[in-house]
DNA sequence: GTGGTCTAGACCACC
DNA sequence: GTGGTCTAGACCACC
């Protein structure tokens, strides 16, 4: 896994621990049934209290992302179908926001088009 | 002026005035010399304290984005090339952000293009 | 408000506020859009630490039963129909617990209806 | 036997070995002189670790509902009267939980009445 | 070792 | 004053 706490972010580090999670399952890099690591390993890993990875993993139990057993960790809890579409509706939803930004700044669809076509390359 | 506040937003209240504003400015909403509404005014619309309103305000002199004179309300400043160069910067970095999302859920530039396609109609 | 918190209950402390809570928005006793107490003061009423309060205070907005807003406190939120349905909902949920533990205790209905008839007296 | 165990619920899971068996001989499932499972196995059946289940079975010996002779397995003790009158106890209790919670949410005994005529068919 | 709960006490943004 | 977040460190049941 691939986590970075920016402790200068206004989302809330525990928010961070969640959604870099999140994005671990949806990319497929952590799939059902796959074991989290230990909130203390992590905990120690980030340098932050086991209390704030705590909370997130809580959170994530909550959403429906894992199962948490004491005594035997947290597992990854991604039905198969969902998986798929929780990607794309995530997918849709970050490029809604970036063109309601884009338009709101006055620019075209053609505009983006042009960023689109300098910045692939 | 089309301002939302969300008051469970992790950015800070102040912070979401200062944004709202700044993008009135580069979409041409708010041009040089424009009169901002008053800080109580302002206040009273958002139903915020119009201390969190005039946080917003200095910070945004600070930046060289207004000119506050006490009795005679604060007006825009934007330096006649400057909106544009800032206009385009700001284009740029949502769209490398949503780049990096998107790659990071593990989409290919093809499936974003696909994304552009259907949506765009 | 009459809580009472069971320190020896193997019911958690945070989930008996959350409990007691719910009681008392289901009973009527607290009504949508009424203040809760604060965090603080609940907490030295209870004698607990204000993070346990927080934590149940939490859970309850996330389970949709009140709003939490920093800088004015916790307000019920149940919309009106809602009430009459959860209560209701939690009563029958409630009898049919009692009358599975009395059916594996091998007791018959008729067994229970002469209990009810010497009770309510 | 039969057996459920919750990870989840706040009651330790040793009691709610308890709790089952004390049940089972209440409803005349297992009866005096009867043999429980042995350890391991109840502990292979319930995937639960077997010092967890003799907790249980010492505790129901230390209240008099069985006998552990080493070697030969746990017996169940139950005096003849012993266990009708229990059993009447422990249905009582149950009723007057329901009642009071049935109270406190604002149901008379008429509302009662009407849930137990709904449900008994 | 594992996750879950709790206290004590700090700091933040907003009121 | 309000709720929200965080650290530090403890204890619990279960493995």
């Amino acid at each position: 896994m691939n986590l970075t706490i920016d402790a200068k972010s206004p989302l809330p580090v525990y928010q961070q621990v969640i959604q870099a999670i999140k994005l671990e399952v949806l990319s497929g890099g952590l799939r059902d049934g796959d074991l989290l690591p230990s909130i203390r390993d992590l905990a120690k890993l980030l340098k932050l209290n086991p209390n704030t990875v705590a909370k997130a993993y809580y959170a994530l139990e909550a959403e429906g992302f894992s199962e948490n057993r004491s005594g035997s960790g947290s597992r990854v809890r991604v039905p198969a179908g969902r998986q798929d579409s929780l990607r794309k509706a995530m997918l849709e939803s970050e490029f809604k926001n970036f063109l309601e930004k884009a338009v709101s700044l006055g620019f075209t669809l053609e505009d983006i088009k042009q960023l689109a076509e300098r910045i692939k390359k």
